[in-house]
DNA sequence: AACATATGTGTAATCGATTCCACATTGTTT
DNA sequence: AAACAATGTGGAATCGATTACACATATGTT
C-alpha cells in the first residue's frame, strides 16, 4: 500500500502539503498541487480511511439497521438511502436484525464502535432500553417507520391509510369487512392500521365479528392461514371483503380464496398495503396502498445528512401515500 | 468517548494489559483481568475500530458490490452472505453500481481504502481493467455469478439451465421456440443462456426465425416490448413457446400476451429463470429455474472467510439449480 | 543452590492520516 | 523604508489501538 508519506517523498514535499492538496485546505502553489495530483493519479493512491477517521472522528459511513434484509420494502428503502448518501460520498453499513428486538440495540452499539457518522433504524417495536441506547450513543439518528419519542422520525401514515382503505371498501358497498393484522408490539403496522380499521368500522356503525380479525406474521403463508381461519371460524357469517395489512399476507389470502374456488372480488374483495411489484401482477391485480418506500428512504438519508451538517434537529415527518385501485376490489 | 487509556488509568494498569485482556492474548492474572472487565462493563467501553484497523489492517467488514440493490436476486444473495458473515462477527459494506460498469472498478478501490477484509462482487461483465484492478487490490475476492479468470468464482450453471429449459419445451411438443435474452457484454446471462438455447435448438434440428430472438434489459417493461416485437416482426410465423432469460422479463412477456388475448400456455408457453416469489403468484404461475441465490450468497461468504483464514485459493464452483414446472408451460 | 522456564506487566514504536504552530518569502500599505 | 498581511511549506503532536521487547517475579528441575 502506498501511503501519504510515499507520495510526499516522491513529490519532494512534506506530507502536510500532500494532505492540503487532497483536502483542498490551506495554501498550496499551483505548481506543487499539480505535481502532487499527478503522482496521486499515477500511483492510484487512496488515503487510508482508518487513519483518516481515527484522526477526524468521521468515517463516511452510515449505518442502516433493517428488520429483514430480503424484503421488497427493505430493498426499496435501502435503494433510496443509497441514492442520497452515495451522492455525497458516503457508504452504507448494513445490518439485519432478523426481526429480533434485542439485536436492534446490539447493532446500534456495534455501529457506534465502527464510528459510523449516523444511523437509520427501521424499528419493529419500541421499548425503553432501545430509546435509552439511542440517547446514549448520541449520534445523528433517524427512525424510519416508527415514531420514536425524542428522535427524528419519518413515519408512514398508517392510521389514515387504514381509514382510507376501510372507507373505500365501505363505499364499494361492503358492510362485512374482515381484517388480517400483525402483533401489537409493532406500533405502526400492528396498532395504527388496526385502529384505523376499527374506528372506521365503528364510525359507519358496522359490527365486526371476532372471527373476522386474525393476526399474521408478515409472511405469505400466514395470510393463507389467517384466511383459512376466517372461513372456518365465521360459521357461515362470512365477510364480503377483507383488509390485509401487508401485500404479502394479502397474496396469501388470495391464494387460499382462489384455491377454495371463491371469486375475487365477486365473492370476496381483498385489499393490501405496500404496493409490491407482485401486487400488480397477481390476478386479479391487488388493490393496495403505495407508501413510496424509496422516497421514504431517500428522505431519511437526506435528514440524516442534514443533521450531520447542522444541528441535531428533532422533528417528525409523515410520509404521504396513495391508494391504488385495482381489480381485487 | 472513553478510550483504552481511560480504562487503563481506572484499572491502574498499562494500556498494554487492557489490550491483552480485550484480545485474550498473552498472560494476565485472573485478578487484573476481572478488574479490567468490570470497568469495561461499567463504562460501556467499545474499542475504536478505526484505531484497531489502522494498526492491524483488518476491519471486520466485507464489501459487497451489487449491480442493483433493489432486486430480488440481490436481496436474497445479501441475505445469504449476511447469514454467514454476521455469525463470525463481520459486517457488510454495501455498494450499488446501478448497472454501470465503471463503478465496479471504482468501488473495488473504494472498498480497499476502507480496509475491508474481502470483497464479493456480483459482476455484470468482464473486462481487462476489472481483472487487473482485482489483482492489484490483492484482497480475498469472490466473484458471484460470473466466471472471472484467476479469481475464485461461484457461478450459476447458466448453460445447462438454458439447455434444460429448451429441452423441456421441446419435449412438451414445441418446435417453434422464441427467445428473449440480454446483451452479450454479460457473459453469464447474455452469452451462456443464449448459447444453451441455440445449441439445443440446433441439436434437435429446429430452426430459429430471426424475429424470434429479442433482447431486453432485465426490466419487466423490456419483456413486454420484446414480446410485442416478436408478434409484430414474425409475420404470422409465430412461435408456440418462448424462453425468457429472467423472470421479470418473463412476467412482462406474459403481460403482453394476456393483454392481447393469447392463452398461456395454450397459445404460447412461457418459461423464465430466477424463481422469483412473483413467478409463483402470477397467473398462470410461471415455469422457471431456481438458482438458489441465497445459498449462492452464503457459499460465497463461506469461501471468502475461508480465504481469509487460510490460503488464497483460486477455485471454481458451479451452483446447482432446479427446474420448477408450473402452469405457464 | 543454580538455572531454566513460565507467568505477569510495562515501555515505546508503530499504523497513516490531520492540524496547530512556526517560519520564510512575497506583496501591499502607510 | 518599516510594518503588516497574504501566501506557501514543513515540523511535530495527535488520534486509539497493537505488539515487539525488556524486565521482574514465581515456579519447576536437576
Amino acid at each position: 500500500m502506498t501511503t501519504i508519506n510515499d507520495i510526499a517523498k516522491m513529490a519532494n514535499v512534506s506530507r502536510t502539503t500532500v494532505s492540503r492538496v487532497l483536502n483542498n485546505s490551506g495554501y498550496v502553489s499551483e505548481e506543487v498541487r499539480k505535481r502532487i495530483l499527478d503522482i496521486v493519479e499515477k500511483t492510484g493512491y487512496i488515503p487510508s480511511v482508518s487513519a483518516k477517521s481515527l484522526r477526524t472522528k468521521r468515517s463516511g459511513v452510515i449505518g442502516v439497521i433493517l428488520p429483514k434484509i430480503s424484503t421488497e420494502t427493505a430493498s426499496r428503502v435501502v435503494a433510496g438511502i443509497n441514492e442520497v448518501v452515495s451522492r455525497e460520498g458516503f457508504q452504507i453499513l448494513l445490518t439485519d436484525t432478523e426481526l429480533k428486538k434485542e439485536k436492534e440495540i446490539e447493532y446500534i452499539r456495534l455501529l457506534q464502535s465502527r464510528h459510523v457518522d449516523g444511523i437509520i433504524l427501521l424499528a419493529t417495536n419500541i421499548n425503553d432500553q432501545l430509546l435509552s441506547t439511542i440517547k446514549e450513543v448520541n449520534l445523528p439518528f433517524i427512525s424510519l417507520g416508527q415514531d420514536l419519542p425524542g428522535i427524528t422520525s419519518i413515519v408512514y401514515d398508517d392510521y389514515h391509510a387504514a381509514v382510507d382503505v376501510t372507507n373505500m371498501l365501505v363505499n364499494k358497498g361492503h358492510s362485512k369487512i374482515a381484517f388480517i393484522g400483525v402483533g401489537e408490539d409493532d406500533p405502526a403496522v400492528g396498532v395504527m392500521r388496526r385502529k384505523g380499521y376499527l374506528e372506521t368500522m365503528e364510525k359507519h356503525g358496522l359490527s365486526v365479528d371476532p372471527s373476522w380479525m386474525q393476526e399474521g406474521n408478515f409472511s405469505i403463508e400466514s395470510g393463507y392461514e389467517s384466511m383459512k381461519k376466517i372461513t372456518k371460524e365465521s360459521h357461515g357469517n362470512l365477510p364480503s371483503a377483507i383488509f390485509v395489512v401487508t401485500d404479502r399476507m394479502a397474496i396469501g389470502t388470495m391464494e387460499y380464496l382462489k384455491e377454495q374456488g371463491y371469486n375475487i372480488p365477486g365473492d370476496m374483495a381483498v385489499a393490501g398495503i405496500g404496493a409490491s411489484v407482485m401486487s400488480q401482477y397477481v390476478s386479479p391485480s391487488l388493490t393496495t396502498v403505495d407508501y413510496f418506500n424509496r422516497d421514504a428512504g431517500s428522505k431519511s438519508a437526506q435528514l440524516l445528512l442534514d443533521q450531520l451538517k447542522y444541528k441535531n434537529i428533532n422533528e417528525k415527518f409523515t410520509q404521504n401515500y396513495r391508494l391504488i385501485m385495482r381489480d381485487s376490489v
